[in-house]
DNA sequence: ATCATTATTGTTATAAAGACAATAATGAGG
DNA sequence: CCTCATTATTGTCTTTATAACAATAATGAT
């Protein structure tokens, strides 16, 4: 029995739910399938498929046997892929997928350059905020500020990602300048939008966590629009300071310094770090953009 | 091409280093072997073997695939197995691994009432403070102090794991009870061997760990030698709180509570963990283990 | 230089999967 | 309640792929 073969057949009858939709899909007829599948049944000795002419659903152990079964076929497919690409050029298709901020401004620009030099690799990017899969098929390249998910993904540190706080010279001047977190409820606070939501501002007195955040004047996750806003004097800006430093350059925002240092995470090593499968490192086109990427991004910050 | 069959040739060949060997193994003809792994690598449109007639080499990229191929069959005969264990009964070998001190201590109680339970069961018990691998094919549950090492292994807090010094009473009597931490280089310290090596005692002061520990007296990685090495007035132990418990019922030891709590790693929340592969969970003797381990210790302790 | 060992190739036999037609079952619609 | 199209299964034949066995070529050790 070509076992693979099999597990091919089951898999697909599972997600089309059909055995003659499963067999068009391989381009055999459906008792080929039918046959296949009973021989799978018959090795692993338990009913994966409850069949009637009109349903076919699968059953309990079936469901998790096919979601292995699933990973594994995955698995096998990126390894093969792997290996074919082995010697042969950078080229097709790279999916990018990277979190907005750090798309706008910095890895457009860096993937023009690299645009560039491998002309036939065709870029795929997406700029979003929400994780993406990264082991499904969807990307092959994540920027994220969290860590790996798990330990099939290489993470590799790009940057640092520090959260620091900034205000208008105007809005302080009129505002006062705060010195103490405690005054920070007197002011306006200006929020950065992840995920999980606007990122409350943290920090740690004596031991304890404490949350000083200052009433909401604004939340998004585009640090130019918050920028902008600190900027005309609406409040204090808490974003990371690679995205506030061209303003901080011209003079429109200045540093805030606390009594405490501010964050928005416990984790004390907040970073962008660039997320790759590790079994995908071999194919050509994945392997030059993160050396680029990396070199890139890690020479200029 | 039957690609799984191809695989597993193709494995074997690389682990014997020979084609006659690999071909025994499958009781097929040499010749099958080679051509099976001459199709494979026609498929991938890669060299994976060197051949000569007397030795057989792997490439670099026989190698890379050879290893993820290693872990997809692994994973691949690890969801058969559990699918055609699903309506067994719970029987056959079941292999533990335990660290020493919480094995003799609790663990071979509860087997030998496991063991009558499910008489079926063959117990396969190895105590051991090295980390055994858990995702190759060599253990089905292991108890340890650490944590997952992977996303496909699932770890249960089992006990609390938090280490304590206590000392005798005649030795308090004799060198005086110390009070601050800083007291304890006069003292004598009897130290728990981790496979890290002697655990040092450590303590937070204002934010900064610092290592405390007093000169040693004696090192081993057995709770009852440690404690007995106490009971005699050797020194001060550091211990896991549940090895020196029965000692302090007795009055033979005694708590020792200091200005700074503490501890043998920087992290909080040292516990002792029971540590399976989820996939594994379905195979009915590994589910019934676990659930019997987890209940009977969270129910004592 | 010789020779046993080992991988490969050629050829035939066997087993497994596909193709096609026919049958049986079932759930939707009237 | 009955009809009928849809769908999975079964039977039979054909095709394909792998195993078996024998023979050949290559290679490294003695």
């Amino acid at each position: 029995m070509d076992e693979l073969r099999a597990l091919r057949y089951f898999s697909k009858v599972v997600e089309t739910g059909s055995f003659t939709k499963a067999a068009k899909f391989f381009s055999v007829p459906p008792s080929s399938l039918s046959r296949r599948v009973a021989d799978l049944e018959k090795s692993l000795g338990a009913t994966l498929l409850k069949r009637s002419t009109r349903v076919v659903k699968v059953t309990e152990i079936g469901k998790t046997y096919h979601d292995q079964i699933q990973d594994i076929l995955n698995q096998l497919e990126q390894s093969n892929e792997a290996v074919r690409s082995y010697h042969a050029k950078p080229m097709g298709q790279l999916r990018i997928s990277s979190m907005v901020g750090f798309g706008e401004r910095i890895l457009l620009d860096l993937l023009d350059e690299f645009g560039e030099l491998y002309p036939e690799i065709i870029l795929d990017v997406s700029l979003s905020d929400e994780l993406s899969t990264l082991g499904r098929d969807d990307v092959d390249i994540a920027i994220r500020g969290g860590y790996a998910p798990n330990e099939r993904v290489q993470a590799i540190r790009l940057m640092s990602n520090e959260f620091i706080p900034a205000a208008a010279p105007g809005y302080l001047e009129k505002m006062g300048t705060p010195e103490s977190v405690l005054e920070l409820q007197q002011h306006m606070g200006l929020y950065f939008r992840t995920p999980n939501g606007p990122s409350p501002w943290l920090c740690e007195i004596k031991g304890q966590w404490v949350d000083v955040s200052p009433p909401q004047v604004g939340v998004s996750n585009n640090g130019k629009w918050l920028a902008g806003k600190a900027v005309q004097g609406k409040g204090i800006v808490m974003a990371p300071r690679w995205t506030l430093e061209p303003y901080m350059q011209r003079g429109e925002l200045q540093e805030l310094f606390f009594d405490h240092v501010l964050r928005v995470s416990q984790n004390a090593e907040l970073a962008v770090y660039l997320l790759y499968q590790k079994q995908r490192y071999l194919v050509p086109k994945v392997k030059v953009a993160v050396d680029f990427l990396v070199a890139r991004v890690q020479a200029k910050y």
